[in-house]
RNA sequence: GGCCCAGUGGUGGAAUUGGCAUACACGCGACACUUAAAAUGUCGUGCCCUUACGGGCUUGUGGGUUCGACUCCCACCUGGGCCACCA
């Protein structure tokens, strides 16, 4: 790190010719207008010469990590909203820096992904030519800011010695057998070409063109992301992760975890007599169910499994309506996810004729039904239909005239009897049919010996039963899927895998019945997931090994015929191409480049092709925090010693749309780079904070669409970069969301303009005794004590809005201070701590402000200030006389008044008296420092 | 439908977490400076009654707890966010 040397720089920048006094004080020479245009570019010019936000790798001085999502540079360039995260953790860093800290503040892109190509397909640019013209506008636009990034620590997603680390992550996820080739139908959006992951819908809709997704059959990369969903899960409420609720929750309920029971229900030979009893060693026909609602049960009165269960094609001869069945599969196929998921969804469905069900609790046979609302890729695939107590239940059961049996009632629920069961066929405990199904739990009834418990009793009791007689368990299940990792796009990393169908042969010919069994099944074993447990796991889990003399990592067993790329041909670069429109059919541009796809099996040295799927946008920001950390290493994606240093983040600051993407997605990696020893902690990022959106004036998003976007270059060319900064912060609650307002900025300019004018208008003063103005002054030592306080916790709290009003208060005394006709003297010490505490908002102005009070370096090499407790309370304050509570007077008192004292000088007020009159007092209330209550 | 958040002047918002509601700013009005305008400065600005002195009302609505409620509890209304047939 280069140190700063005021000497190197100082000579250019005396531009004000005001005469300093021997002392250092005296007249600041500053009498001419705030013009930020003269002096903004000159101070970040002379920042960026001395080095003076460089970053140290190791220093005695502590550590801190500010952080924002790092942004997409597309072709719009950067508007008033994008800036707004990063002026926060800009004035976060430099109070740091002012508080003795190291910090590491940096800025890279994420320039892989759709959007980019889209536009570099409508422009006729390459994306790579693309990306760099993007690039570069977006830094211009932001160095025109005054931001402490460490440019040389800048990073690009899409540079080669990045994306390097990124296959290099996947590869180890392949290796460890936590990335797994699947056909299983998913999200393809016909306008982009491509299939999206379940976290890149917005209403069934691609969250890029608002195009309504098709489920499409198709090959692709899957990563395990449901086998670390307990430790994400759990992990969100550690001691370690300072997190809003707000994000937190929307994790949670990505995550989706409800904890129930599997259970199964035999299917009966149809010929069977209704009293045979239920054997359910005897048979392996099952449909398994799975149910948080164990104790509703006994109202249950249909099953209900989705279109694409098996059970369908392995009963086809025993189903008499078959044709039927089948036409309404394919129906349901044809649905879009909008048809079948949407609003205004009607249910349907067709019973299996010829099939029932038994349920094990009451030996009952029950219909079973095929129908869309039941989702295949949830659960088990079949549920329990219980009308009573389940609204989808009840609304299909009403359409279909099944029947509703009531199970459970309120825990307060008084019935009479007599009416309860009085028509069995619709057992609501009153005379009425129940109109909407009863959801809560509560106490059982109708359900034989469980009757009279609570339904979480009731839960604990029937789950231990099925357990013990083998016929079902206690299951958790999660709403959140595996990551669908593959795209058939051209700009994204190359997945470094390489089929061979030699060593396919090969990897088939095992003999390990568990290897057989995950790849029929495509699917890696299950494994007990606990708290602190680390992936993979070493039991029940097909192991890397030997076959036919060759090594065979876990990833290539569980998809036979793909070799991982050797770490040492890393990067696979992506090819430059000149078509890279996609093609539609499901397979990448990469696939037409005969000479990239052809290669040498690494393995086996026989003729083998690269797979030519690229990852997704996400792939690169789920570990490019880490490599801020280390941004040149040629060995690891970062160094263990500076990786220990620097992480995790201290501060990360980007928007809430991010809640169930890019930040559960960098949780995972984080957590598997622990696990395979990388990283040291298991999150990523110590402390979030969301920022909320500016709408344009009109309130509306901010969008070309609308005209209303507002570009941070034309208010810094009007107002100037620290007006820009103050306005951004002062507009409300940082997390809200808020419209733009122009005039709002030029009140912003206005105190400004009045910071700098005190400066003109004061007389600065070193000698706090001989001031003329030490009444004034000793005052203003009161408000400056308060204000620091004020400033630097709210900082710390992200209230950037109030501390800039609390510095406003300040700045208006100081203006006070200089009125009245004459030129007042204005102690220098607290102007300058002033100065300081404005630098964080607005870096240029106090650079400029304290240069000419006659100092010679950089402000932020000054220290934070401190206040002194005693001088930040009041010293006398309005003693508020309140009778009944309403406020009748206020009288001076010091602050530290005794409650006899405060009493008795409240009920000797005049105003007071004349309330009372003769009425009596029952009581007084006195609150310390503050008011007396007077109850009449 | 589920989970979560919010509702305070003409506007953005503040309120030490149960103790002076409306800080700070925008806007508006009056005045000063100016030939004039802009800029700047001074004063005023929640609503209603009153010439005034003064009084009454007020934090989406209704109720409750409390000496005291913008703040806590219950119900409702309105707006927003995320998820959405997840059994």
């Amino acid at each position: 790190m280069s140190k700063y040397d005021p000497k190197e720089i100082e000579p250019k920048w005396s531009r004000h010719k005001g005469g300093i006094s021997p002392d250092g004080a005296g007249s600041t020479g500053i009498n001419n207008k705030y013009e930020p245009k003269n002096i903004e570019c000159n101070w970040q010019k002379k920042w960026n010469k001395s080095g003076i936000y460089k970053t140290q790798d190791f220093s005695n001085k502590p550590k801190f990590y500010a952080l924002d999502f790092f942004p997409y540079p597309s072709g719009e360039g950067l508007h008033v909203g994008h800036t707004k995260g990063y002026i926060a953790t800009d004035i976060a860093s430099r109070k740091k820096i002012l508080e003795g800290f190291n910090i590491l503040h940096p800025m890279g892109w994420d320039a892989f992904g759709l959007p980019t190509e889209n536009y570099a397909i409508k422009h006729k640019i390459h994306p790579r030519i693309a990306t760099e013209k993007n690039i570069a506008n977006f830094k211009k636009q932001l160095e025109k800011i005054g931001f402490t990034y460490d440019w040389d620590r800048e990073i690009n997603t899409t540079d080669p010695e990045f994306y390097k680390w990124t296959q290099w992550i996947f590869l180890k996820m392949f290796e460890k057998g936590l990335a797994y080739e699947s056909e299983e139908p998913v999200n393809w959006c016909p306008s982009c070409k491509t299939i999206l992951a379940n976290e890149d819908l917005e209403n069934g809709r691609c969250e890029r063109c608002g195009t309504q997704v098709a489920q499409k059959k198709m090959r692709q990369w899957v990563l395990k992301m449901t086998a670390y969903a307990d430790r994400l899960l759990y992990d969100l409420d550690s001691k370690d992760l300072d997190w809003e609720d707000l994000i937190k929750e929307q994790q949670k309920n990505w995550i989706g975890r409800s904890e129930g029971a599997k259970v199964k229900f035999q299917i009966t030979n149809y010929k069977l007599q209704k009293n045979t009893k239920y054997q359910i060693p005897n048979t392996k026909y099952f449909i398994e169910v799975f149910t948080t609602r164990l104790d509703t049960i006994f109202g249950c009165t249909y099953c209900v499994v989705a279109p694409e269960h098996p059970i369908i094609k392995n009963y086809e001869s025993r189903i008499m309506n078959y044709e039927e069945v089948e036409k309404y599969i394919i129906q349901a196929q044809n649905k879009t996810e909008l048809e079948r998921t949407g609003l205004a969804k009607e249910k349907t469905g067709v019973e299996l004729r010829g099939i029932k069900a038994i349920n094990p609790f009451t030996n009952e046979e029950v219909p079973v039904w095929v129908a869309d609302y039941v989702l295949g890729s949830y659960g088990t695939g079949a549920v329990m239909a219980v009308p009573a107590h389940d609204e989808r239940d009840y609304d299909f059961a009403t359409k279909y005239g099944l029947p509703v049996k009531n199970v459970i009632v309120a825990k307060n629920f008084q019935f009479p009897i007599s009416n309860f069961q009085a028509n069995p066929k619709s057992q609501t405990p009153s005379s009425k049919q129940a109109e909407k199904a009863y959801k809560k739990d509560g106490i059982l009834i109708n359900s034989g010996k469980y009757n009279d418990l609570t339904s979480e009793k009731a839960r604990e009791k029937m789950t231990k039963w099925l357990e013990s007689e083998g016929i079902g368990e206690k299951k958790v299940n999660y709403k959140m899927r595996d990551w669908v990792f593959s795209r058939q796009r051209y700009w994204g990393e190359p997945f470094p895998l390489i089929f061979c169908p030699n060593c396919k042969k090969i990897a088939e010919s095992s003999k390990s019945p568990t290897v057989a069994k995950a790849m029929a099944g495509k699917q890696i074993p299950n494994y007990k997931q606990t708290q602190n447990s680390k992936f993979p796991p070493t039991t029940d889990q097909p192991q890397a090994g030997k076959i036919q003399n060759m090594e065979f990592s876990l990833g290539e067993i569980l998809n036979p015929g793909w070799i991982a790329v050797l770490e040492k041909d890393l990067p696979v670069k992506l090819p430059e191409v000149k078509s890279y429109e996609p093609t539609g059919t499901g397979e990448s541009p990469l696939a037409k480049i005969s000479e990239w796809v052809n290669v040498k099996c690494p393995k086996c040295n026989g003729p083998a092709k690269r797979e030519t799927n690229t990852m997704p946008q996400w792939a690169g920001s789920s570990w490019y925090y880490l490599r801020y950390v280390d941004p040149k290493n040629k060995k690891a994606p970062v160094d263990k010693e500076k990786e220990k240093r620097w992480m995790p983040v201290d501060l990360y600051v980007g928007g809430a749309e991010h809640a169930t993407r890019h930040l559960l997605y960098a949780r995972f990696w984080h957590k598997f780079l622990y696990d395979i020893g990388i990283v040291s902690g298991k999150e990523p990022f110590k402390r979030l904070v969301h920022v909320g959106l500016i709408n344009g004036e009109d309130g509306r998003k901010m969008s070309k669409r609308w005209g209303n976007v507002i570009n941070p270059d034309d208010v810094i060319a009007e107002f100037g970069a620290d007006t820009l900064r103050l306005y951004e912060m002062f507009m409300g609650p940082f997390a809200q969301n808020i419209s733009w307002s122009t005039k709002g900025v030029n009140g912003m300019r206005r105190f400004l303009d009045r910071v700098w004018g005190s400066n003109v208008k004061c007389q600065m003063s070193n000698d706090k005794s001989n001031s003329n103005d030490k009444i004034q002054n000793s005052n203003l030592e009161r408000l400056l004590h308060k204000t620091i306080k004020k400033v630097t916790e709210d900082i710390e709290n992200f209230k950037f809005n109030t501390a800039i009003s609390a510095m406003m208060i300040l700045s208006n005394e100081f203006e006070k201070s200089a009125y009245g006709g004459q030129r007042a003297n204005l102690f220098k010490e607290y102007y300058s701590n002033f100065l300081i505490l404005l630098s964080p908002f607005a870096p240029h102005i106090a650079e400029e402000l304290w240069e000419s009070l006659g100092n010679k370096k950089s402000i932020f090499l000054e220290s934070w200030p401190k206040y002194n407790p005693k001088l930040a309370q009041e010293e006398e304050i309005e003693l508020v006389i309140q009778v009944n509570g309403k406020v009748r007077d206020k009288i001076k008192a010091a602050a530290d008044i005794l409650e006899e004292e405060a009493k008795n000088l409240a009920i000797q007020s005049e105003k007071v008296k004349k309330i009372i009159d003769s009425r009596t007092i029952k009581k007084v209330v006195f609150v310390k420092g503050r008011l007396v209550n007077i109850v009449i």
